[in-house]
DNA sequence: AAAATTGAGTTGTAGGATGATATGAGGACT
DNA sequence: AGTCCTCATATCATCCTACAACTCAATTTT
């Protein structure tokens, strides 16, 4: 087989809460652990034993999380020895507990993430489209539009516009990263839905991704930027969260105190 | 225990042949059969037992490689019924061979995301960081500047320049992200280096980083958005990689013909 | 003192046994 | 005939024991 190194980036869990296996819960215990300190870089894990039983689980078990902590690069399992945490830097791997994203305040980062990377991407977009790819985007654009009320179909319609523009930056790396957060989104979203009712205002979420759209057609960098960030203050707003200014345009926003973390 | 649900980004290495585990070679295994379409989405893989028997392994490597690709969003294991492959869309799990990245093509595409992130990154930096986080940056700024050549420790304390600005960002997904990305950075510099050595242009590149600095603690987001995504095609110059024209300030390379994907 | 041996401890692998869950076949009842 | 129930079967989920391979340190031997 091939001896390839390979970057995995992947959606773990959709939303079935039906039966977590104990594995997982294993492996949110221990990424807990490792996350809060309890267990710095360059520990020791307890041994299999160890965590069998204290966990009252079987060695099978331990064994499962192990390998998927071990696969996401945040331990490393040396045989007749133990298993280590490795250092953040070497493990590069991103956990976004997804309890925490119904926590507002985590909401308004991903937004904030997604309009930094989105905004961007816009602009790249407007450059590099193909006319293959407006059509596609144009597609998921009527297909949004077409939806009475801000149902499912309408939010997939919403999030494959927005993945198709990511795709039209022609980049790989962008695309996968946006379609990552998107797959965020569509969860923060379900949630959102159920605490409280959103507003209907498709009127102005289909008019925002129009102007959007119209300065890919019109391959504007700035407009398809500039509307981008738009929108997505604005559907940060259609689900709860408040956006802070937008970053280049307000530079008075820097007198403001900032309290320390 | 806690019943998260979690997302997880993660790099897996592989490239070591030394110890390579059976359930890591059972993983390639069926990662070959999938994308090579032997197994499509929606087949069933064959029972544990059979995979067992048909590889020579226990099951208990078999069902650690199964729960390998199931937290990568590969397969669904559904009890009592058997593995399935996830659709494409369904598995939103997107693999990037690393060997892809000692392409310039990909090395220009990470640049690229990288000056996408970081630049929005810089810009939110300037407005939030606090005193503690601009001493950091400063000191690894520093560090940096004590170095003759480019050299490893230079590389290090550039890179954690980087990640203490998107640190400072004050979110975590930014973060994060960033992070990552400069963890591939430095996968891929490591490379670039063996080819051809790299021009030790440490004076350009820490002059680079005090601007950016300088626009840190004059608390300026225009100018840190600006020094940072200069910087980034400088640095991408630096390692052998040409970077389009910044698409915010150049309009008119909209015109310019793009070949269909 | 240096080298070889031994032993304990740990992860890696093997294979069986049992529980949980979904599917389908067959029969009983309406 | 159609519906519902029961049961056998298939499969994953978990548990268990045992052994192999590896590391390290203490012990013994040279």
């Amino acid at each position: 087989m091939t001896s390839k190194v390979e970057t995995v980036v992947s959606v773990r869990s959709r939303n079935f809460v039906h039966s977590e296996n104990l594995p997982q819960k294993v492996v949110s215990l221990l990424y807990g652990d490792i996350d809060s300190g309890v267990l710095a870089p360059g520990n020791r894990l307890p041994t299999e034993q160890q965590l069998a039983a204290r966990l009252g689980v079987s060695r099978n078990v331990i064994r499962e999380a192990i390998a998927q902590l071990r696969a996401d690069g945040i331990v490393e399992a040396r045989q007749g020895i133990g298993v280590f945490v490795l250092a953040p830097e070497q493990r590069a791997a991103i956990r976004i507990d997804r309890a925490a994203l119904q926590d507002a305040g985590n909401m308004e980062r991903l937004f904030e993430l997604r309009s930094v990377l989105e905004t961007e991407a816009a602009a790249l977009a407007a450059i590099r489209r193909s006319p293959d790819q407006l059509a596609a985007i144009k597609a998921h654009l009527d297909r949004m539009s077409g939806e009475e009320r801000w149902e499912d179909g309408s939010i997939d319609a919403d999030l494959a516009f927005h993945r198709e523009i990511a795709k039209a930056t022609d980049n790989t790396y962008i695309h996968t990263f946006i379609s990552f957060v998107c797959e965020q989104i569509r969860q923060t979203i379900y949630y959102a839905r159920k605490i409280n009712p959103l507003h209907d205002l498709v009127t102005v979420n289909v008019g925002e991704h129009v102007r959007i759209y119209d300065a890919l057609v019109a391959g504007d960098p700035k407009a398809a930027a500039h509307a981008m960030r738009h929108h997505i203050h604005g559907a940060a707003e259609r689900v709860g969260v408040k956006l802070g200014e937008y970053p280049r345009e307000a530079e008075t926003a820097a007198k403001r105190k900032k309290a320390a973390t």
